[in-house]
Formats: C-alpha cells, structure tokens, sequence
DNA sequence: TTGACATATGCCGATATGGGAATGTAATGT
DNA sequence: ACATTACATTCCCATATCGGCATATGTCAA
C-alpha cells in the first residue's frame, strides 16, 4: 500500500504547507481562485488542484459568481485537528511542570549533577 | 517534485492515522515497542518504522533499557499543530453564531423561504 | 459568433510512500 | 559460545503524490 490519499481526511489535506496559507488566506473572508494566486505567488492550475482537494475534504466550500468561484475555507472542518491536538494538551503542561520542577531543583541543589538521570538516552 | 517526505514535519507526520494511534497510546506512559505491536496489532517492522518517522520530527523520544527500547511521546511537538489549528477557532465560532442566528430567524419568521439565500451554492 | 477571461482537468516525470517478507543487530540467558 | 529475545533495517512493489505544461470547460462582452 502507498501513502492515504490526500483527500482521505483533513489531516492528510492540511500536511502540505500550500494548502495550509490557502486556508489561512480563505479563512476570513471569499476569494477568486486568481486572488489566492497572486497572493500565494502560485500556478493557476497548481491552485486549483490544491482547492480540490481541500474540497473534498469539505476544508473549503465554493460558490460561482459569474466566471469567477469564490472559495471561503470551512472552519468547522479544522475543529476536529483541534481536538485531536487538544487531547495532548495535559501532558505538555505535565512535561512543562516537570521542567519547572526541575528548574527549582537545580536552584536549590546549586546544580550537583542532574545529568545521571538520563545519561543513557539516545537521540537521532 | 512529489509529495513532502512524511519526516518533514509534525503535520505529515500525523497525517498517518497509525502514528496517530502510536503517539496516543504512548502519551500517558513509556512503552516498549512490542506493547504497541500487541497494542494496536501491527506487524512489528512496521511499527518500527512509524515510530522511525516520529523520531525523526520529534514526535516521541526513546530511551534504551536493556535490549528493550522505551518510548514516549513528546507532547510538545504537538503543540505547533495545535496552535495552528487555534487560529481558526473564532471562523468556526462565527459559523456557529451564524447558524444559530438563523435557526432564530427561522423561528421568528416562521421558516419562510430562507433557501433563495444560497440558492446558486454548487457542492462536491 | 468570436474572443477574452476565469478555472478546471489531463498527462508527464520524479519521488516518496507503507505493507510484507527477509534479514541485520544488539542485549540477555544458559 | 550459542540460542533467544527485542528491535531496526533493507528490498520490492503498487500507488499517490506535486509541479509544469498543455488543453478543456464555462462565462461574459462586443
């Protein structure tokens, strides 16, 4: 199997950082499809495929005014990244608190070797 | 050009919704890699590889204990996306607020012909 | 009708993916 | 030393991508 396709679900749509300013730029208010293009400094075509897919996510929603389609980006659809992300929200106030403990240790030590702790950790 | 390596950034990261599973069930608590294989009954290989991309965008953090290796998930690097997400939080506020105005309206009037309003709307 | 304008789509090539299977590597137990 | 355990890496393959370019579709204007 490859990698889900972009149109899977609102994560997939959002991991390409054009898309991302596209919503930004969409979020306040309708735009032509030309505007997002001289805005983002983008491809015409390349626009429009990436409006395709945040559509059919339903990241943005269209309508026609004569020639022109105005885009305006769906907020409500950015809700559940939100949520998901909130879900960690406990625990980077956990770590944070355990930096700020550690902080406070360190003052009231006078700094004596805190470094044993995880001296057998291995990064990238 | 194809697509952004999925190591690019926490938002491709987490576009994958195994190493969605993964970093849930490894944010309360440390675990070894074969508790996520039994966990979420992937091949472990697999998981092994997920749990590559994590570390690679900081998304987990390991520690070696014998011939196991312990992983957790690294919160803070949720918190980008997160906070991205935040910025639309007043757009999906306004389109409640205008919902809810209309479900007013609707009562106020008498739910007389409020679909001319967006008659010419083309979806999906 | 003809032409100009605004978007959308199709085709291309280069690339990265995720699963499966096999293999590599490091630490432990006997 | 050897077998076992716990992970990581590699190779292969089918697939989906994104950008560039050309082209199709649709709308308005003269």
């Amino acid at each position: 199997m490859a990698r889900a396709s972009t149109t899977s679900d609102a994560f997939n749509a959002v991991a390409e950082p054009r898309r991302r300013e596209i919503l930004s730029f969409l979020a306040g208010a309708e735009r032509p499809v030309g505007e997002i293009v001289d805005a983002l400094g983008l491809e015409q075509p390349s626009v429009s495929k990436h409006l395709r897919v945040l559509r059919d996510v339903g990241l943005v929603r269209v309508r026609c005014q004569g020639r022109q389609k105005l885009y305006r980006t769906n907020a409500e659809a950015i809700r559940p990244l939100h949520e998901w992300a909130a879900t960690f929200e406990r625990y980077w106030q956990h770590q944070l608190n355990r930096v700020k403990e550690r902080a406070e240790a360190m003052v009231r030590l006078g700094a004596k070797d805190l470094n044993s702790k995880n001296a057998n950790e291995k990064e990238k």
